[in-house]
DNA sequence: CCTACCGATCGGTAGG
DNA sequence: CCTACCGATCGGTAGG
């Protein structure tokens, strides 16, 4: 079901499933057409070309992950509650879809592909790590960390954090792996705090 | 050119290329074939199918990253410059190829497929990941690194440290990428030191 | 290692 | 939103 309510976005939700699973360039009209008990010519008459589709469904991804990741964490109060709210919802996000963050796949997919949908990518990690940044310049001004943090470099360590998390419990399997990030992000919290 | 010396190897190190810029999945015999000048079916015997195709190229991957990336990080003198090394030979290797890393796009690829490609990255990355611990445990005998330092949570950390910095480098472009990574090693490193 | 071929599916179009 | 269709390509096979 998805969270907004009209049919193109029934489709768009089964179809960012679908390229979570399969990845953006694997998922075809046939396939998501099936899925939708449509025909494959009337799914298309909505989106026009798959560059499309797979623009929409990154649009489609980014209202769905301020929903339910960013918009949830700003409404914590700023500083440490905020930082952690930020990383759990990450994680419950990354854990929604059964091939993952669509945007970590993407982004390893299209790096070397240039084009409309890097473009997309960009523009969408850009705001990411920006949300990242101001998280930690909230965090100044509630006293928690250190007023003369680098918050770019606050940024880059935070979702580095998140990314090796991300990895390990995809693959790795280590049962040990909530208590790593714990622990790191605690080693993190140590380091930059005021 | 591939570092072994057999027309397969050939094969494969035009196939990792491929792989490395299209995806595991999204390598095809007919193009491979092209690129090699040969026949579709000429090139399929020498595979049997495609998931062979796959699982060859990714062993060949294995050795080549053992020779470029490990092997020089081990004759280094543990402790610092033997971590060091293998940062920056892992930084190296993942620049070696149009796509990055060709462990890192197969497991977004495969995290949740399953069967003997997954398997396979499996075997591979707990090997990775063994070798960062066992670096760390060197680091302890070096008197580089607190003796009581938990190197499963070293490798776990180190290893985020380098996809954060994988990401950034790949995507967002930033123009301080190499001092943020630098910047996170020196704490990383200050963090555990002795 | 080749030519010749298989059924299935791809993205996309014509026409309604 | 549909049926019917296009040329191209897919993984794989037969037979040599």
């Amino acid at each position: 079901m998805a969270f907004e309510k009209d049919k193109k976005s029934d489709i768009l939700q089964k179809g960012l499933e679908m390229a979570s699973h399969l990845s953006l360039e694997a998922l075809t009209f046939g396939e998501l057409a099936k899925e939708m008990k449509m025909s494959k010519s009337g799914l298309f008459a909505h989106f026009q070309s798959k560059e499309n589709l797979q623009l929409e469904i990154l649009d489609y991804a980014s209202r769905y992950f301020a929903r339910e990741v960013i918009l949830p964490a700003l409404k914590e109060e700023r500083g440490i509650p905020r930082i952690r709210a930020i990383v759990d919802n990450w994680v419950s996000w990354g854990s929604k879809f059964s091939g993952g963050c669509i945007f970590v796949a993407a982004t390893t997919e299209f790096n070397d592909r240039p084009g409309k949908i890097k473009s997309r990518l960009l523009d969408q990690q850009k705001k990411w790590v920006d949300v990242l940044r101001r998280i930690g310049e909230a965090a100044i001004k509630a006293g928690d960390i250190k007023p003369d943090t680098d918050c770019e470099q606050f940024a880059f360590e935070l979702y580095s954090l998140i990314l090796g998390y991300y990895y390990y419990d995809q693959l790795i399997e280590d049962p040990k792996i909530e208590q790593r990030r714990e622990k790191a992000l605690n080693q993190f919290l140590k380091e930059y705090s005021n």
